[in-house]
DNA sequence: TATGAATGAGTCTTCATTCAT
DNA sequence: GATGAATGAAGACTCATTCAT
């Protein structure tokens, strides 16, 4: 908390704007919004970024390593040699018990849909599921199951109740046979 | 094109919103633009609805309306006997060889995962899709393939090219069996 | 001054826009500054114009259309069959008399020379000022006085005196032998 | 080069402010275009210089004093004895070849309009010319042609060619006869 | 009924200048 | 002596919405 701490300031400000894209949306992010947030002055979110766009795909890049360090977490649990299916369900339940989070990551998949520069952020998941599902499956069945969860994530956002565990092990355990 | 057509004013505008979330996504739209896009004057879009959101909405049921019409396709084709996977793997293709389709629909999700109203349009052809397959297979193997489907969808939306139809054909033909 | 009077709002924008760039000069322009100038609610400057830009075209080709008032003004003075020198030399020492006038009008000779659109306003009062001398001199004689008065205006611009008048009119008797 | 060189970092901002001054233009120069055109940290610009407006007058100033250097040389040009109109008509041509030359000196003088400390600056190429006429004309004459030249100068600013030579010479001839 | 005019809030962004280091 | 960080004021511009006509 020095006075003097350009990467901690840079920082605050990325993680402030993480969490806004969460709560408000890509199309709701401010410069203000995000300076109120990580309680810096106004300037700063333009001293530290070129534009908006700059600082909404740090924030973006921000939450894509975030979700990188989860995956690790994915593989450890997948490599423990339980069940895959079951696991698989199990720990995609539990990424969408937090309603908070499906909503960030398909904000992603909109704006790399117009922004091409972001597209590698938004492969990130997708490849990095691939990757690890790559031990214990073939690799079209890798890829068939991060599409299917990636529609599992997107079916949540529109509903009360994500898709059942039992249904969804049923499919992933079709998907990996 | 009589000169007092109040419904077909309204029919142009929203059409024109539809057009215009497709191009500019959701975040994009503006009164004005909606105005130039379906020639009319400014006061039109203010008059025929209440705000801006409303506008959106009625856009966006517009384009589920079109799904939908869609969807009569889509069992027609089902419907018609062919090898189930290979004909909606072939579907699917011909639905994701225009990049533009892809692009309001997901919009579509972002939005109803912000706004609760737009919901009920945001499952329509998930639903839709279930209700179709519904003759041909198991409703759980019938869902297992609409989530499927829309993580191909935003799978899509982040790639150069989609995914290929026998991956594709595969993985239906898994989760139908 | 009805409450509703898109013509007469959009010319004392104008004016004011054109009084201001010879006070505070073209880079001193500002929306906020001519609204409050005309006493205009700030989006009235950007409702009527495009741009500042656009605006402050508008404002010159204001102050040029003044200028080819004064331009009849001299016609009708020199065509009066007095001594032509002497008349000119009056004129323009009459014109350099207000110190306000050569601002402007230098400040459009910048201008012009980075934003092309312009020139043709540049051009308009050496051009007209050929055009009225054409019934008294040799085109080459009328466009050396054109350029030469030119000169004396930058001239008085940057000195606490103009040149003095029996100079101006032996110089500009030379020019028209 | 040496690692400590002051008078050296000096000279380099003021000459990239010189050369910005002449494509930007006096209201597009900032302190950081300054300090990436001559390669110092931002910092350097204000540590030099006490404010913008400090810059820009040392800017104008270096650039008066290559305008004095161009002055030596028309000089010695003129005192070669060959015809004065000619030699002159000759030398402004080839001044305003390079298009670039006309607008800085032109900022030069709409600047000392309205900042009086830069009108020294702006009258020294009039002064300087006036004084190495004084050797072949009288005064008056000397003055009539310094004035004449600055308004070739910015008639060549709105126009795509600048006055034809034999009209200069023309012109010339008549001012010093 | 219909619409162009109107505006005030709010957006991104730039920047001169200050100052701690 | 030198400089990168910092910031607050201000700029251009957009727009949803309101409303007089």
């Amino acid at each position: 908390m020095t006075r003097r701490d350009p990467e901690g300031r840079r920082r605050r400000i990325v993680e402030a704007a993480g969490q806004l894209i969460g709560e408000v949306g890509m199309a709701g992010l401010t410069h203000r919004l995000v300076a109120a947030r990580a309680g810096v002055p106004l300037g700063a979110t333009t001293y530290y970024f070129t534009s908006l766009d700059d600082l909404s795909e740090a924030a973006l890049r921000h939450l894509t390593e975030e979700t990188a360090a989860e995956l690790d977490a994915w593989a450890a649990a997948l490599d423990s040699g339980a069940d895959l299916p079951a696991t698989l369900a199990g720990l995609m339940a539990g990424y969408l018990a937090d309603r908070g989070r499906a909503l960030p990551e398909t904000e992603l998949y909109v704006a790399a849909g117009r922004r091409p520069e972001l597209r590698p952020l938004a492969r990130a998941w997708g490849d990095g599921l691939v990757r690890v599902l790559g031990a214990h499956a073939e690799p079209a069945a890798a890829r068939a199951v991060a599409v299917f969860l990636d529609g599992v994530l997107v079916h949540a956002l529109v509903r009360d109740e994500p898709i059942d565990q039992p249904a969804l092990r049923a499919a992933l355990t079709k998907l990996l046979s």
